[in-house]
DNA sequence: GTCTATAAAAGGATAGAC
DNA sequence: GTCTATCCTTTTATAGAC
């Protein structure tokens, strides 16, 4: 064969992360297979060597989101701190900047939406991965946190995030605040 | 002239709330013109006596949520009950009927954050307006509630209710029930 | 496996009649 | 103001050479 095996999966990895990225940026409908497939560095007809249509190439991209979120999976003793950094790190992350991969929970809320059910699960896979990620953060041996708290967190920082991405610069600082400082004082009450 | 100045009046609000109902649904490159207008009892050629083109179509409809939320614009004596109210209700709709408007805010976030500012504008506009409408039923003579926790708080709503239209029915009655339990919280705790 | 070339469909926008 | 008919661009997807 002309191609070693490791070729093909380095190009399918390459499609995948340059999808992810440019969806999250701009969202699906508005990328063109033509532009995923030239940022990673391939031409059109290539791509269907490798996926069977555009949707399940969404559905694969979506669940890659997951490895990112498993990463950090020992034992936190300081987890309340992990939080709070990890929080302030998801707020106040750059999203306009094209280099960086912006959290595609928030940026494909809406778009994901109006999918095939394909896609939805793949996205609420993702989304379970974050709550339990954050569980597992908040959680020590004699206490433990109330699932619905989190899930009312990760909404609003999903939300949030969502939201500024269609205001002003300074609303945007305003709303970032106000969640941050809210979710501080949910995980400060309850533990 | 063969047609009253009513009937095009008429004409273009018909299209307003078809084309806002259409894209809160299913996404804005998901509906096209053709429908919008057959869903409005018109053609598409006609689309264009009324609007330069869709994306202008997609910045007036968003600008109309502006006039569902400021209703009832009256001093509020039991203002926490009717806030209380309002957030279950907003929590609880039956996002799934096409014959109901679900907020758009909520199910057209992601859409917009990638159009031009235009539209942008326009949903910050809208978004701004509910938050007015949560502070003013949450102010009285005495006490006044804090602007960032009232964006925690509709961050929370649209983000819980965006994510609910991609995840399972029965994930979807614990976020939005952990929501409502936080967000009633907030409102207790503070004022 | 990757390329170039091309088919085929969808949908936004315009022209002209009534 | 509204209709029908048409143009034109974009883009998904396929065919066939290397």
């Amino acid at each position: 064969m002309r191609y070693a095996k490791e070729h093909k999966i380095e190009s399918r990895n390459n499609i995948l992360s340059s999808a992810l990225k440019l969806f999250s940026h701009r969202g699906f409908d508005n990328v063109s297979i033509d532009e995923i497939m030239a940022n990673a560095g391939l031409t059109r007809g290539t791509f269907y060597a490798h996926f069977k249509n555009k949707q399940e190439l969404y559905t694969k991209a979506i669940l890659a989101v997951d490895l990112e979120l498993e990463k950090n999976s020992s034992t936190p003793d300081n987890g309340k701190l992990q939080f709070k950094q990890m929080v302030t790190d998801y707020l106040e992350a750059d999203y306009s900047n094209p280099e960086i991969l912006p959290c595609p929970l928030a940026c494909l809320v809406t778009d994901v939406a109006n999918r095939e059910p394909e896609v939805r699960t793949a996205y609420a896979e993702s989304f379970k991965t974050l709550n339990l990620k954050i569980k597992h953060l908040l959680s020590t041996k004699s206490s433990s946190i109330d699932e619905e708290t989190i899930l009312a967190i990760t909404s609003m920082m999903i939300g949030s995030v969502a939201i500024s991405r269609t205001i002003s610069k300074q609303a945007t600082k305003k709303l970032l605040s106000g969640c941050k400082k809210t979710v501080f004082s949910l995980i400060d009450a309850e533990y």
